[in-house]
DNA sequence: CTTGACCTTCCCGTGGCTGGAAGCCCTATC
DNA sequence: GATAGGGCTTCCAGCCACGGGAAGGTCAAG
């Protein structure tokens, strides 16, 4: 199939598709008029690759399961180091976003927001109130 | 002071401080051998962008909140409302990052993680455990 | 035969910096 | 006065993971 159909089958952008291929994360095929042709074992790597993307994986660690994908003789420990290791990152991000949450919502909750100039959020950026 | 001591006190890499006035977030004034000369003015607006930045808001909405702080007839609703519509941008991002997490940590918690080849991170992201 | 949808490559831009090269400036020491 | 070092300057390139758009080739339908 050509890349139309390939990306409308996966929820890919053909651009997205076009850049895996550039940095060698597929290798479809090419008819003689140029055109890459996708077998249906492409697809499904690409929805692999939809499915590892949207986990937040990063395109190395996408590489890297892939690699395992192919590779009938994986240990699962391999994948799942991989996978225990973005959670963890994954669980770092929450914890920061969190914590600036906090600070964030103090802030806007003792603003005022009215037309006088006195500002708390200003005050607290300027480091005021600490 | 010059840019070395300025980032010291502000915790500011040197460089981002450069950038910042590349892209017009101050204006140090210069001395007559070209170098940058930072009022405590400029230490302590740069110290205001650091703690934004710290707080997530992006460049340009940092831009806006320096004016705002600049500015001695502002209304505290204005911002207010950068800083909440920030803070929504923020627990979107908390709930995509959670939502997420749930279904990784369901994969890694899955998973045997030993020596052999099953792996049901790999059959999740290949779409076979839905 | 033309239209229009699809495909190709190529290059630039995004945000917010960071690294590094090449070269000027300033102070301290010999 | 020469030199060594540190700090400062500019400029260029790169990061991640694409997205936009131009210029042009290809294909099926009318």
């Amino acid at each position: 199939m050509n890349i139309g159909e390939v990306a409308e089958r996966t929820g890919l952008p053909a651009k997205t598709i076009r850049y895996y291929e550039e940095i060698g994360l597929i290798r479809p095929a090419r008819g003689p008029n140029g055109y890459r042709r996708f077998s249906d074992r492409d697809a499904h790597n690409l929805a692999f690759l939809a499915r590892a993307r949207s986990l937040g994986f990063t395109i190395e660690e996408c590489r890297a399961l892939l690699a395992l994908y192919a590779d009938k003789g994986r240990a699962s420990a391999d994948v799942k180091r991989i996978a225990r290791e973005h959670l963890d990152q994954v669980d770092a991000k929450i914890a920061e976003l969190r914590e600036l949450r906090a600070t964030l919502a103090d802030l806007v909750h003792a603003c005022a927001g009215d037309d006088r100039p006195d500002c708390p959020i200003l005050n607290g950026l300027a480091g005021k109130a600490e």
